[in-house]
DNA sequence: TCCCAAACTTGCGTGCCACGCAATTTTTTG
DNA sequence: CAAAAAATTGCGTGGCACGCAAGTTTGGGA
């Protein structure tokens, strides 16, 4: 038996967190083997042992329960930032408490990085994703603000909105282009943040001929 | 008669603009005076004068059809922003294309904003709101890469994602405070992103009491 | 230890929705 | 003006979200 349960959350708590864990891994498992289409609620519930009607207890959408991951990876986000040392420029804090939360898994084979970008082709899932996000960035403002004083509310609403930006774009690139690194882009981006648009305006030169495609590829998020 | 009608485009094509700009606008309509779950896919393609069927030949859903004006409207700024004088540096001619978009409509009236706020409340709609604006977010990240050169995708991508949000930010100010106007605010966060984000840290004094209850509400986008 | 209230699960029923398909009507084009 | 191309429509199907009203499990006091 494990040596310790640590039952600081009632029972009770510990049930539901477990059950919704349980459900939303399971519709993205199932998802990414045989493609969103071809899922079921039905599916998803009997995977975990649980009546359908259960499923839309947790999640109202088998959508929603796909993209959990996004939200609740970031919810450590919030105690990563607010465990930054007290006297660290703001900025410092939310760049690592940032960083953090995507260096704790490595960087998975090939495989898993194909059968992603097929899951972030699926139409229906950018709506839950951006919202995921949109939770995300929320929860981050609201951090911001706890964390620091003198700063209004739309700044830190502005920061948090930038940074999710900056995660979205690395993710897309992480996806989309075959072996780039997840963490460097983002950390660049951050920095590229960090200094102010402007630093992009340094090839400010206008194309000779603005009819060139330039292919940035279908919206993928 | 009108003098000219302008058919540069196919008869097809004009048919098919119109019938999907009628939809969208039945659909915001009817949405902002009854709310979303009381307007049925049926209703709008009655109040169009088309079958349900056909409704979802154009939107596939009606959440998308309300948002569609989002879409529409950024469309315009893809014209804006290649518009703007070849030798402006370009974060001048974001800028401004960005800010001429939200300029065309005047400051509607108290009612009008708190049906904006109510149409938000809306939860199914934020992955669709969202979606649209990614959309537009796309479109802007090309139109960037097509005007200038020497900047790699990534950062025009960034570039894109950021000033999206500003404007998603000041959009949520909008209808959330009580009397902002859009244009000041969205302006405002312009520059500050221009200025980088080092700039709010400023205040980067840590809060006494991290515990303080920030309020910033539920999330609103 | 027992018991009750609160919380969670489940089955059922309802209304709505997205979309494939094939028939029909409208527009284009040669 | 006729045939091809494209849009509209009706119908049918499978699926989904959610209200409601049982049943079942959990928590905490007496």
């Amino acid at each position: 038996m494990p040596p310790e349960e640590l039952p600081k959350l009632t029972l009770r708590e510990r049930k539901k967190r477990e059950a919704r864990r349980a459900l939303a891994q399971a519709a993205l498992r199932l998802t990414l083997e045989r493609g969103l289409e071809n899922v079921r609620v039905e599916d998803i519930a009997n995977e975990v042992g649980v009546s359908p009607r259960t499923f839309n207890n947790y999640f109202s959408s088998k959508e929603q329960a796909v993209c959990a991951v996004v939200v609740d990876r970031h919810e450590g986000m919030r105690e990563a930032l607010l465990a930054r040392p007290p006297g660290e420029p703001l900025w410092e804090s939310v760049k690592h408490a940032v960083l953090e939360q995507y260096s704790r898994e490595g960087e998975p084979d090939r495989a898993y990085v194909a059968r992603i970008r097929e899951l972030m082709g699926q139409l229906a899932l950018r709506g839950e994703f951006l919202r995921a996000h949109a939770t995300v960035e929320q929860v981050l403002a609201e951090t911001i603000a706890k964390r620091v004083a003198g700063v209004d509310h739309l700044l830190c609403r502005l920061m948090a909105s930038s940074v999710e930006s900056a995660v979205r774009v690395a993710f897309v690139n992480w996806f989309t282009s075959e072996g780039e690194q997840l963490l460097p882009v983002l950390e660049r981006l951050l920095d590229e943040l960090a200094a102010g648009i402007p630093g992009l305006t340094g090839g400010t030169a206008v194309k000779s001929d603005p009819n060139t495609t330039t292919a940035l590829g279908e919206p993928l998020c």
